[in-house]
DNA sequence: TGTACATCAGTGAACGCGCGTTCACTGATGTAC
DNA sequence: TGTACATCAGTGAACGCGCGTTCACTGATGTAC
């Protein structure tokens, strides 16, 4: 493997886990047993680097994500509302519970969210707009009553919810008294699901 | 006025502005006019200034919305589930769409909500339970039927939307093709309270 | 009333460190004639 | 087949900067006898 393919590995490692600015170049460098000149070298600039990781790492995984979702869902028959928002909520809640790694790609995922973010067009191009559009033809297969402007707001009131359940689950734990085992994470499931069917359908 | 009085409102307008990471103590000192080791003379260092800082403006800001909330929902008569969430989603989405410095504000916030925040004890304290509070009765006082774990629950569902709603306003605004104008973030109110009254009806 | 001492707000200069980047370089491989 | 040159991956050492913090200090105010 290339120094450069070696710097990209452990860069995505190290970026999605502690985040940009407690990584620094030497961190990486060192641990892919390279100069400290060769990330400038390989990749122009920190920035550089960190938007290519970005890129891969965000790609590869709608991918993989947007597979699951239609293969949960299926393609023949028309499904339920409830079997729709269903997967999605417990998709999404599941996948970024699993793991502290995974609790931290949302919390930067949502970060490039915010305006001044500094990969924002990686993420809409290789996230925000196939995931939309996924989401977007099978809320509208199971429920067709909708205009496109509802669909979109209701994607969001969606991912509000999962992404605060997950980005502030400390806060949630304090509130609820309850910590985040698989019990109360199916709690949380049932809850969300149900809030959003009864908001969609109206 | 006191060099420490002058840091502290110097220090919760940089803060609350640029972020932590953002504003050096140079920074600070020297736009309070100050040597740069008095913010360590008065305040230890810099991460204490900091708490100290989020500690009193979070505590103003919460006293004040708080008493908003109870005039705005009134303590008389019974409200409507309707007036109550009305009320509650107006509010902070207006307060929180209203300037650059509200945005900053809530950016701050929700990431002092994820767990390895600096200060999420003093949140908590300040905020989330006298808020949580405030908005438990209201809520229950609107539609008894509920658990307690149920109110609970959809308070972090409104909230979700609402933080995402402003935080990811930029992708939102890509998503649904509208700048957020007040008549947009006027439909938004209508979506979130909509969505989230049937949410809880059920 | 005067004196000696303690306390306190605030300062100026420097310390030590970690950071991203730059620059001149080496050594291997490819290419043209 | 041999030679001269270009290209490329990668290096070692240093640069320059900004950072939070420390330390010895000054000068004013308060306090005890």
């Amino acid at each position: 493997m290339s120094t450069k393919e070696k710097i990209l590995d452990i860069a995505e490692d190290m970026f999605l886990t502690k985040g940009y600015d407690n990584v620094s170049v030497r961190d990486i460098t060192h641990a892919a047993g390279a100069n400290v000149a060769s990330v400038n070298y390989h990749f122009n600039c920190k920035r550089d680097l960190y938007r290519e990781v970005f890129k891969r790492k965000l790609g590869r995984l709608s991918q993989e994500k947007i597979q699951k979702i239609r293969e949960d869902i299926g393609t023949e028959t028309t499904p339920t509302l409830e079997h729709v928002v269903r997967s999605i909520v417990s998709g999404f809640l599941n996948d970024f519970l699993a793991s502290k790694e995974a609790e931290k790609l949302l919390s930067i995922i949502t970060n490039e969210m915010s305006e001044n973010a500094t990969a924002q067009d990686i993420l809409m191009e290789e996230t925000i707009f196939p995931m939309h559009k996924v989401l977007r033809e099978n809320i509208r297969r199971a429920h067709p009553a909708l205009t496109d402007q509802k669909v979109t707001l209701c994607i969001s009131s969606i991912f509000g919810q999962i992404f605060h359940f997950v980005r502030a689950r400390s806060v949630i734990s304090q509130t609820t008294g309850h910590e985040y085992d698989q019990e109360f994470i199916n709690t949380l499931i049932d809850h969300i699901t149900e809030f959003t069917i009864r908001g969609i359908r109206g």
